[in-house]
DNA sequence: GTCGGATTGTGTACGTCGTTCACATCACGC
DNA sequence: GCGTGATGTGAACGACGTACACAATCCGAC
């Protein structure tokens, strides 16, 4: 990874510095979220002069929205994760509620054990029309918003879900995990018990599956 | 408001400083959210120096902390304001419900109105020990979060809310409108248009009218 | 009243950041 | 083999947060 990003190299040219750049971003945000993402500090461990960044970015927003794509790509492999290895009862109409509740759990998961790259991925404003951008995408080549969408329609599939109740569907599902994984990580139920907040995590599963 | 504030005052002493300061942290978030409160600025339309912030607030993120109680409580105002513009039907229910959906869809006005400020009130970091302080009720005294729970339990009170289900109910109810929220101000949501985000706000506290 | 300490504001300074401009070095296609 | 575009460098600017020593003011004890 930082094999000869750290030393200072030989050559001129640095050979691979945008992908440098956005892999000292990643781990800064890992450390801190978005806002920890120094693009002075991203050249430092990439051996190379501050400006040489403004050749691959525009400027520190677009270091920051790179490095948004591939928290996402990250947070899109946990939910993969989860749901590949999910056991199938038989009955499809289970199967599809169980695979939802995955997916909302994996995104929560990821919410608590990587704080600083869920808010990097998913508190940096871009629109949705560029939420489908493969950049975005997990190993798996979809994005967490595709993933949850083929879950719901499942759940239409299996006839849990009325039809005239899918379009949009994905946003209510995700506004409401996200909105627990962003109070209780940056908001003011941060320091609730990890007892109390994987209760709720599962309440609030209850409440999405009954009143999606 | 600034009126003795910009021109340079004929007195050593300020006499209100700290109001003056977190006025202009309010002004700064209210136009770029939290990461635009600078303390320097501040000082400025203080007319001040730089360091005698130092004297009412231990660092920059304590300004912040101030700022964001602040804006709590305006959030908590233009909930009391819906709530009370809400006409009763006389039957506790269905009034219990509307209030319900009164408090959600003014948090989700509020967030669009003032997006600088929602985010100001709920993204910065602070544990729930401290949601009930007095500095972030609003006029009426009562926090965002007292005035959620205070509705909830008039569902119980109703017969909607069976009374099992009310324990931190306030948690899911406010992970779901807050989360769409901050996807549609701050987040992949960014973009959506008015008249879609109206819907989906609509279509969402269906889901958790239902959902409880 | 006055005097001494606690409060509150000032001046200067340091290190860091994002960003710009002119320039240097290289890779590659004609 | 040569020049043109891509890539990295160096020095610099104006912010920012913050620390330290110092100055002005207020206030209560005598």
């Amino acid at each position: 990874m930082s094999e000869q990003a750290v030393r200072s190299r030989s050559t001129y040219r640095h050979g691979d510095l945008r992908r440098a750049l956005v892999e000292a971003g990643f781990a800064m945000a890992r450390a801190g979220g978005p806002g920890a993402i120094v693009l002075r500090e991203a050249t430092r461990t990439a051996g190379v002069s501050p400006n040489a960044a403004y050749r691959h970015f525009a400027d520190r927003n677009a270091l920051m929205l790179a490095v948004s794509g591939v928290a996402q790509g990250l947070a899109a492999d946990v939910m993969e994760q989860t749901l590949a290895q999910l056991p199938a009862s038989g009955d499809p109409a289970t199967d599809a509620r169980a695979r939802l509740r995955a997916v909302g759990r994996a995104y929560l998961r990821f919410a608590r054990d990587e704080p600083g790259l869920f808010r990097t991925a998913f508190s940096v404003p871009e629109d949705m029309a560029r939420a489908f951008a493969p950049d975005k995408a997990g190993e798996s080549g979809r994005t967490p918003f595709q993933i949850l969408g083929a879950v719901l329609d499942e759940l239409v599939e299996a006839g849990v879900l009325p039809p005239e109740r899918r379009p949009n569907a994905e946003f209510l599902a995700w506004s409401s995990v996200h909105g627990l994984g962003m109070l209780v990580i940056d908001g003011p139920l941060y320091g609730l018990t990890d007892d109390l907040i994987e209760r709720t995590t599962e309440h609030l599963l209850d409440m999405v599956d009954r009143g999606l």
